[in-house]
Parts: C-alpha cells; structure tokens; sequence
DNA sequence: ACAAATTTTTACCAGTTGGACAAATATTAG
DNA sequence: CTAATATTTGTCCAACTGGTAAAAATTTGT
C-alpha cells in the first residue's frame, strides 16, 4: 500500500526514519544546487537508497521540497515572534539580531533553501509570504513604532529596520563563500560570527539609541 | 568559420549585435531561472532566435554564463572602488550605501544572477572574490580604521561593516519578492527604496558616528 | 509460523536538454 | 557580379531525468 508522506498518523518506524533520512539529504542537495539543479538520483544517493525506493515515500520531487518549506516557515518566523512588547527595546533589538545570527550559524542550509526559493520568485510559499509572514511584521512594526513614540527608540521605518536585520544576518549563512573568501585568514573566519554579532549589535545600539 | 565569442578583434557588426541580444536574454533568465534552471532554447527564444544559431555564438551554455558573470564582475566593483580616502568618513559611507541601492533598484538581474552564483558556492568565481575583491576589501579596510583611528568614525569591524552594507543593498534586488509581498500597499511599495535608504543612512549616520 | 501488509529492487520509458553536423542562405570584399 | 566568408536553419542524437509498474524481499500482526 502506498504511504501518504504528509499523513502524521499510520506511519510505520521505516517510514518515520526513512522519510527523516530523505528530507536531510533533500535539504543538503536543495540547499546548494536549488530546486531545478538537484536531480531525485542526488538525493537518493545521499539517502542511501534507490530513486525508486525514494520515490515510494515522496512521490514526486516537489513534495519534498515542499515538506523542507513548510517545516522551514515555522522555525524562520519563531525569532521574530519572541520580540517581547515588555521587554527594552534596544535589548529587544539585539536578541533578535543574537537569534537570528545564531539560527544562521547552526541553520546555513536552511537560511540557503529558503534564499533560493526567493530568489526564483517564491512560487511555492507566497501565500504564506502575504499571510503569516506579512501579519507578523505589521504586528512587530506596531510595536516598534510605539517604542518609538515613547522616545525608546530614534524615529526609523520599523519595517525597513527587520529587513535590515534580516538581510545582515541571513549574508552570513546565504553569503559564506563569500565572506570566507574575503575574510581569508584562519583566525578571522573562526570568529566570524562572532565579529558579526559584535558589529552589528553595536550598529544597531548606536544607530537606534533615540 | 567558426567566430570567437570571447575575443574584441574581428568582431562583424551581426555578431556584436547578436552577442548583445542573447547576453540579454541570458541574464533575464539565468537570473530569474539560475544555470540549471535555464534551458538554451529558453534563452533562444527570449533572444528571438534558433538554439542551433545562438550556440554559433556562444558554443555552450556555460559561455554565456562566464560571460554574464565575467563582465558583472567589473561593475561590482566599482561601487566600493569610488570611497573616497579624502572625503568625510560617514559621507563617504553613506554615498556608498546609496550608489549600492541604485545599484539594486537598477540593475536586480545582475544581484540575483551574483546571488544564485555564491549560493552555489561561487564555482565560477571563486578565484575572483579571493583575488581583486578581497583586495579591494583590504584596501578599503584599512581605509576604514584609519579613519577609526582619527577618530572619525566610531570603532568597528570594517570588513563586517562592509559586509552588512552589501548585504542590506543587496537585499532589495535579491528578495524583492519577499519585501512587496510585507509592505503589500501600493505607496509602500512604490516608495521602498526611498524608504530603505533613508532608514539606512540613518541607521549608519548614527551607527558609526564617533 | 503464516498470511497480510509494507518496503525494496529490477527493469523500463517517455520527455527534455545540451550540443553536433551539414546543408542552405545571406553578407561582404574585391 | 562573383567568390569567399559569415550566418542561419533543419535534422538528429546521446545522455539525463522524472517518474511508472510489477516482481521480489522483508517486516509485522496474530
């Protein structure tokens, strides 16, 4: 009986184990050669397991690249959801730059899947792009621009300043080639992240101090 | 005979005409579509030609890619390149910041194309960004601390500077997509790199004031 | 242990794609 | 106008790729 790859209930322990192993192969492929450029015998290969028997758990190349997005969506807006109201703003800030960088770090593959999938015009997620993701900076926006009006942060465009964040941190996973290239020397790519964190915390304390 | 694409001399007037035309047709959809992505009888089309005449011209597909990337290259560069040692510190960064976002709004193809060519781990470049780029990065980066050391300019990473600068540019060309689907009204959207820039030199004017 | 269900393998196919080749056509130089 | 050269087209193909079908092997429930 064929299997139904999206179905939580009725899944087998082969089934929950190889359709991990496949995603974690398909994320690894995706992430580095895009949707058209990754082949199913890629992911197969790196799964250890025949295309046919691949294809017995997702059924076509889409789907799992479709599973990636949906569980990617849920973690990528997490950061930016635990932005406390209560807490101070630039402290506030700076978490979430921390997240972020952080996510960027442990999640490279990821952050690059999701860059991809962007870049070629976001087919596959823009309704949630104009929906959850478009809700929750409006909501953040709001926020942020109350702090402002209570003088705990310099007048800016709060929506222009979570891109800003966005862009700054997902460069160091999208972008790592480059910036290992550019960095060059042994000492300064170990601590990039952490040069990064520094940096950007202080551009952002001193360029948002009201 | 058989015309040398990469070659400037012996050049007939159909042949820089046509280079011309399918160079064009290549960058809409390589960086719409990323190399694997994009088939030659795609960019044939778009070039209103046969494949068969195209790759008289360019003999593979990887051609025009090198090609594309090659000359893109060149007017990357320049940007960073204009930063000027005499001029004031944070007008000098803010003219860089603004030259870089015209650089999106104007030429997002040329972003994305660069983008999908580092999210594969910059195959074709890659000597490139270790050679003139980095250069050019050290460069401006002792620039920078000079300036830091006059202080001119508050202290900071130059290179992560440098790096956040291409990143939150950069950002509008390459995740247009994502930044229209947020601000979603027309005058938002119409307005976004205003917006950006004003947020940006803000951000910046204050963040590495001394 | 045994039947039923699940998983894996083997063999296969049709559509696409990058690219070769030679014939036909157009352009240019003398 | 003609010969040489440059350009374009039609035809073809081998490799690759996404996906199917059915048999074979394995696991599972009882």
């Amino acid at each position: 009986m064929k299997p139904r790859a999206a179905s939580t209930q009725r899944r087998t322990r082969i089934q929950k184990e190889n359709e991990e192993i496949i995603l974690e192969s398909a994320l690894e492929i995706f992430s580095t050669n895009g949707f058209r450029g990754t082949t199913i015998d890629q992911i197969a290969a790196a799964a250890g397991m025949s295309k046919p028997n691949l294809l017995y758990y997702f059924r076509r190349k889409e789907d799992m690249h479709q599973a990636l997005l949906d569980q990617l969506l849920t973690n990528w807006l997490a950061p930016l959801e635990e932005m406390d109201p209560d807490g101070e703003p630039l402290e506030e800030i700076c978490k979430y730059i921390r997240r972020k960088l952080e996510m960027a770090e442990k999640y490279p593959r990821e952050s690059r899947l999701f860059a991809n999938e962007i870049l070629q015009g976001a087919p596959h997620i823009k309704e949630q792009l104009e929906g959850a993701l478009r809700e929750l900076v409006d909501e953040k926006s709001m926020l942020i621009e109350n702090w402002i009006e209570q003088k705990k942060l310099a007048p800016c465009d709060p929506r222009h300043v979570i891109f800003s964040i966005w862009a700054t941190t997902q460069h160091y996973a999208d972008f790592d080639v480059q910036i290992c290239a550019i960095l060059a020397e042994e000492e300064r790519i170990k601590t990039r992240f952490e040069d990064a964190a520094k940096m950007l915390e202080g551009l952002y304390v001193n360029g948002l101090k009201p």
